[in-house]
DNA sequence: CGGCTTATTGATCCGACTCAACGTTAGTGG
DNA sequence: CCACTAACGTTGAGTCGGATCAATAAGCCG
């Protein structure tokens, strides 16, 4: 959450609850009350949003680190539903116990909003992808994403697991399964990447950012400073 | 921003610096440090994130009552682009002064939670809009969403004035300029609705509401609370 | 082992895009 | 105030990216 070690361990006073949910299984409903956010401490989630007629579009992955829920504060009830990609356990926070903490630690208001914040700027950078770029655009996108996120966390950057399917994917990008399983076979054919079934190798990842239509770390660093202000944060 | 009245008297105690920006100026710049919020006083705004190559992608359309520039919290710089759609008066908000201000009122903070909730939900009804829905669906639902918000403000929910171009609509529901004017006629010849420029009348609602697969109200009431828990808020 | 979910590949089709031409309106400057 | 120009809106023709339908293969779990 990005809170420091004391504010960590205050917090995990407030936070006792835990529970463990297997793969499919529902975190929380479309609709259901807003009781509880759940922080993911091991597993993945999925979070989606539906048409009446049953059409599905997945909003996010979630990976352990992240805070689930919180943007069903406005209407008091949860907006979307969660569903884990495998076995999970999350923490269940009360929103009650939200009011508190904030009293006994000032910067979890801040926290709170700096992950919605990030919560926002993740789903700009989806509908962009979802209103302006091809199939394989978004695809590459996507891989490139992953490949940022687990080096973060200090995993491969270039070889990782799945814990979602190709159908899931298509249904986050906004393509069919088919048109995932495709583009996986050209990207492979083309030496980009190598799959086996969910186990990817990113192969060439100047490449695929070419496709992508972003920038590398590096080019990035040459071009941000002209649009950025003398200081960053 | 759903202050109670005393809130909103202290509140403009710290808000004092307005601007007035015309049509197709920049209220502030992707990238650009985050030192004001806005919130909109008269016209409209609309905000868009772009690619690195310039398709860009409108996020919203945004109208007097509402903040703009709050998810930049996160980076501290803004990561959307805001343009005035007509000429449109702002009050600029320094962060400091949110600080100060959250202090001394405490609920400000619950209220820039609620205020991003609600942004999140409204990204991600156009997520599912961008992923899911074809053209015809995509515009009868911005119709709907017009008139909604129309209606909550008192003014007249069948009959409007857009102030942004077609070509924005498109830019916004991910079609092309074309393929809105097309629609437009469409459903004119339909007797839906009849459009003059960029006064549109909505003759038919109920028949746009079934192309984009939303209830009504009514039939909505029917239908909630059998996903709902017992009590809703 | 057997049934079920997931993944892959092929064939066909159509919705929406692009390119193009033209009419109309609004904004600008002399 | 009018003329000019650029922006906006509309409609048509042709094309194609990706959807859908279908068949089959390959893992996975009980």
């Amino acid at each position: 959450m990005g809170l420091n070690s004391a504010d960590t361990r205050l917090l995990d006073h407030y936070v006792k609850r835990k529970r463990t949910i297997k793969r499919g299984q529902v975190l929380y409903h479309a609709g259901e009350e807003f009781s509880y956010a759940y922080a993911i401490r091991s597993g993945s989630v999925k979070t989606s949003i539906s048409t009446d007629d049953g059409r599905l579009q997945i909003t996010g992955f979630h990976i352990p680190g992240e805070l689930l829920g919180l943007n069903a504060i406005d209407e008091g009830r949860h907006n979307c539903e969660a569903v884990a990609l495998e076995t999970t356990s999350v923490c269940e926070i009360s929103v009650n116990c939200f009011e508190e903490l904030a009293q006994q630690i000032p910067s979890v208001h801040y926290e709170m909003l700096r992950m919605m914040s990030k919560e926002i700027k993740h789903n700009q950078e989806l509908m962009l992808l979802l209103g302006k770029k091809n199939a394989e655009e978004r695809l590459a996108t996507y891989l490139l994403s992953l490949s940022r996120r687990f080096a973060m966390r200090n995993y491969s950057s270039t070889q990782f697991n799945l814990s979602m399917s190709r159908r899931d994917i298509g249904s986050y990008l906004g393509i069919a399964e088919e048109t995932v399983c495709r583009l996986f076979s050209r990207f492979q054919e083309e030496g980009m990447i190598t799959t086996e079934r969910r186990l990817i190798t990113l192969k060439d990842i100047k490449r695929l950012s070419r496709i992508a239509r972003e920038f590398h770390p590096a080019a990035a660093a040459r071009v941000i400073p002209l649009t950025l202000p003398s200081h960053s944060r």
